[in-house]
DNA sequence: TTTATAGGTCAATATTATTGACTTTTATGC
DNA sequence: GCATAAAAGTCAATAATATTGACCTATAAA
């Protein structure tokens, strides 16, 4: 069992990351629910963005959802002309999807705000804060 | 516009953010699951359980979700025993919350896998780490 | 005594996601 | 060439989570 005053200390860091993260969420939430879009359609706009050329089925393995959660809100922002989508050359049963020039409009919209508050507060603590945060961060993702 | 590599760089921190959110909330997640309750459950044994006396109208705030929301799985938690409540002395209209020696044990089972999680990433990157993460995190809460 | 506050509830609706079953198209191994 | 598998898409049923809106009771305060 740990310490009293330490297990406190650590409860401190539960409850920072879930203000933070809700605070870092909610501005580009606002900016969806203005289009009708959802945090979903962020997600995907995102890592088709990160990793144009990517698949339905690649997309489906970053996002932890099932097929039938995706396939909706995917179309969706084919359909608006947000992504858009090319048979692959080699395999045609592979669709790669890349964001149009308005759906790397609207990432960048997006997206723009969370970078703006990472950059601020990473110039604003130091490049080993920076550095330190990222090192503890990537521990969590693969515990 | 910030430059490109360092934009590439800062992008890394979001999905760092991302999945180190979706790991640390998913071993709580699964316990939960088993119990048939949600992650909304989770929430209010742990302010309920930081804040004893606390208020439903404080719930609210802090959880920030509405009454009706809150009203199904408070109630859930009240009528299986892990949430005792008890009017106000004071004022009769306020009730006051607190964790049963049950939730007691669940929070303590819930919140100690996120708590263990963090001991050992802290313990490997050191105090200054911890820190740092901490204040970045804070900034992040507040902007 | 009027008004405000704390809490609770019913109803309707929306979103997001799940599991399960099934189809089409295209590749690949034999 | 044929059986099998993989990629994508879709329909249906269901569940959970949350919302807005309306309304109620009990208690407190002006």
């Amino acid at each position: 069992m740990i310490d009293l005053n330490r297990q406190t200390e650590l409860r401190e860091s539960i409850e920072l990351f879930f203000f933070a993260y809700r605070a870092f969420t909610a501005p580009p939430d606002r900016i969806l629910a203005d289009r009708g879009l959802g945090r979903v359609h962020h997600r995907i706009l995102y890592f088709v963005g990160r990793q144009p050329g990517t698949t339905v089925t690649e997309l489906l393995g970053t996002l932890g959802v099932t097929k039938q959660a995706l396939n909706a809100p995917l179309r969706q922002l084919v359909e608006v002309g947000l992504i858009g989508t090319t048979a692959d050359p080699d395999d045609k049963r592979v669709k790669r999807l890349a964001l149009t020039a308005d759906g790397a409009a609207l990432e960048a919209e997006l997206t723009g705000t969370q970078l703006a508050m990472l950059e601020k507060l990473f110039d604003k603590e130091g490049r080993d804060a920076e550095l330190a945060w990222k090192r503890l961060m990537d521990g969590l993702r693969q515990a």
